[in-house]
DNA sequence: TGCAGATTAGCACGACCGTTCGTACTAAAA
DNA sequence: TTTTAGTACGAACGGTCGTGCTAATCTGCA
């Protein structure tokens, strides 16, 4: 099974890769250098570089998924799950190692106008995420720690605007303050919506 | 002046281009076959790729300060100038006959690794933005339209996420509900922030 | 140990990239 | 009128792109 090794190795340089410089930087001749493979041989593991790009998608996917979602089902429902679970999305790319920043909020402005495959792969990814998102805004205003009239569609819309900000204050402005006024946002948001602010404390922390 | 006009053509197109494909899609190859040059002739013009960017760039700048800058400065100062500056803010570029989205925006995520003097451009134009909304915010404080105490700096932040949000939901996500789910974010943060209620009505028309 | 099949290298392809060159034509400056 | 600068062309440069083909090498199993 040298070839999973092989493949392993391909994938997560290319994560770095597309963390880094985006779709765009993720060319299957530099790839090949940069982990000692030729060009065709690395082009054997996929048949075809949207198949590579979707292979990342999918790594990147579960990477999110060990390293935000996993930890944060840990939590109790409601507020105390959806406060994990957001405070675990922010910044999660660095904390799962990639030198960059979340492949998936890269794609939503790289590929906002390119069709295709691989649009479709982060629209799905992005998609999944926002539902689970909205399932446990849902939980949280089901179990009375938010208010019952609570807009959850709304609440997710501006939780993906903070996380946005968050991106670009980080890897654009490197912005040392990033995270304070994503945490900042985040509580006026869910204090907005009803939430007990002691409940929120952990936020600010 | 021939040339000015042959100039003002390529830079027109390569707006469009900019805008629905992002720097990556404007290639002096295809930005000549668009405006029926040779790749030399219009190479002529500019004198490397790096210079058209610029040049992009900056008619991206003339543009917004056209259609947002000037005609939010005639509202008087305070609250209402800021609501019009928020208000002509989102969904600019597609009122400036943009069929894309801010090339700015698509700047902020394309080039964040990407050291040079296009990603300066990108940041300085940025930063004047960011600068022209934290005096209008600070006019609203001191005027009294907001509380005397509101982080003006949190505000202008929170502001950012909501356009980036607005822009997703609108190029990638091609949601209906994107301008509203804007206003609802825009309304929270300056009501949160002491503004009168009554005074935002405007911006939920 | 030897063989079958998986894995990788080598090479070539057509297309496009940004850039440079030499060369016209045009229009303003001398 | 002569000179010069601007504008545009076609051809070509060295590179890189994604993608095929064939041949060699290596691996795991009998």
């Amino acid at each position: 099974m040298k070839s999973a090794a092989t493949r392993d190795k391909v994938i997560s340089e290319g994560l770095q890769r597309l963390s880094e410089g985006g779709f765009a930087s993720v060319t299957i001749g530099r790839l090949a250098e940069a982990t000692n493979l030729s060009k065709s041989g690395l082009f054997a593991h996929f048949q075809s570089r949207e198949a590579l790009e979707i292979a990342l998608l999918d790594a990147a996917r579960d990477m999110a998924h060990k390293h935000v979602v996993e930890p944060a089902l840990r939590n109790p429902e409601g507020l105390p799950r959806l406060m994990a679970l957001v405070g675990l999305w922010f910044g999660w790319s660095a904390r799962a190692g990639l030198r960059g920043g979340c492949p998936i909020a890269a794609g939503l402005f790289e590929l906002d106008d390119v069709p295709g495959v691989v649009r479709d792969c982060v629209s799905s990814a992005d998609q999944e995420w926002r539902a689970l998102l909205r399932t446990a805004v849902q939980a949280a205003i089901d179990l009375g720690h938010l208010y019952p009239d609570a807009d959850g569609d709304q609440i997710v819309w501006e939780l993906c605007g903070i996380y946005l900000a968050h991106h670009v204050s980080m890897r654009f402005h490197r912005d040392p303050h990033a995270g304070r006024r994503a945490r900042h946002a985040l509580v006026a948001v869910l204090q907005r919506s009803g939430a007990n602010p002691a409940d929120l404390q952990a936020a600010s922390a």
